[in-house]
DNA sequence: ACTCGTTTATGACTTGGTACTAATAGTAAT
DNA sequence: ATTACTATTAGTACCAAGTCATAAACGAGT
């Protein structure tokens, strides 16, 4: 005899977990009942039809979210630089960096470039981010060049370096970013351990 | 008069590559020409149906999906999320993620776990940083785990979301940032005519 | 025998289309 | 002016994959 009613939901929930693209019709054959069992079950489960899954799907911001982000190689090329002074680096905005659907870069990227880029410039063998205050001025999409200009601008009140960082798509301002950097060298304060 | 046919086309083209889930109805009424027009205009430079382009975006990304389970400690793992008000996420500081001489965490996976989080809080398709500020205020040692705590504190004068992440490590504040997201908002909500 | 939970059937309606045919408007060539 | 042609609009039939509501049939249990 077929299963009981819990027992086919159970299933039927699993199912569509595993392949979200079936129709009732599908469902209907593989558990060997009617279509308007599918649906009641649906129903009851509170699992919405096909077209919404599959929407779902398509729209869901978690994926995206959750998807890799191969950090470290993503901070860009450094192409010139002047210790303690400034520096350009160029970062190629391939598809691993953007969201899928509308092909704009996540904003990490941009701020990973420039983030690293400040601490490249720093002539330390230590430098840190302690605080930075970030824009982003416009998307930037998937197959444009961000060349970030990074130029030291010298302390604060803290001793801690300032280094302002711009960064450009065809002479477009698309980020900037003010990052204030911890050193080892001549500065003490060494922090927690 | 109405732009050419040609000029009609490539706008077409430009938009549904921008805004996949349209209808043709909202394409006829955007362009100001008859629902049937935009479906020849669509045979003519072979653009799927509503539906396709859907379900071509859904099978994409849930690859996408299936990849990032097997890498979902890069940029956190998220713990507990209710939309459009806070989330947590956890990043436990592996090798890769720090300096390699001291050990220290690099600022941008900070910034990335709680960026993303940000992102991840906003219930809505489109969700990108414009703006954000943010302190490291203890660095973070191989080995820690660092707790993300978001929460959406509402909207600012330009109406975008504003998203205060602070992170921990073991209560004790390591990080923390606001962050100005654009929401684009638009669909779902609507139903009547 | 009657009732209850479950299952199946049926019909009307919905969305966002395809496929096809036909009519109309506007422009250019002869 | 007539013809030729393109572009556009209109209208019909049909489809997939549903929703919603109603009704009927089945299978047991008490």
């Amino acid at each position: 005899m077929r299963k009981t009613k819990v027992e086919r939901q159970r299933l039927l929930k699993e199912k569509i977990e595993q392949t979200p693209f079936i129709t009732d019709e599908h469902l209907a054959k593989t558990f060997q009942v009617s279509i308007q069992t599918i649906r009641l079950d649906r129903m009851e489960l509170a699992i919405p039809e096909l077209r919404e899954r599959i929407k779902y799907v398509a729209t869901n911001q978690w994926n995206e979210t959750v998807k890799a982000l191969s950090l470290d190689e993503v901070i860009g090329e450094i192409i010139d630089l002047e210790l303690d002074k400034r520096a350009i680096s160029i970062l190629d905005i391939t598809s691993d960096l953007v969201f899928s659907r509308n092909k704009i870069a996540r904003g990490h990227h941009l701020f990973a470039q420039a983030n690293s880029l400040a601490v490249a410039v720093i002539n330390d063998e230590l430098a840190l981010t302690a605080k930075s205050e970030v824009k982003f001025r416009r998307q930037v999409i998937e197959g444009e060049r961000v060349i970030a200009k990074a130029a030291v601008e010298g302390k604060d009140e803290k001793s801690r370096t300032i280094v302002a960082v711009h960064s450009y798509v065809d002479n477009e301002k698309v980020f900037s970013g003010v990052f204030y950097m911890y050193q080892s060298n001549e500065n003490k304060g060494e922090k927690n351990k």
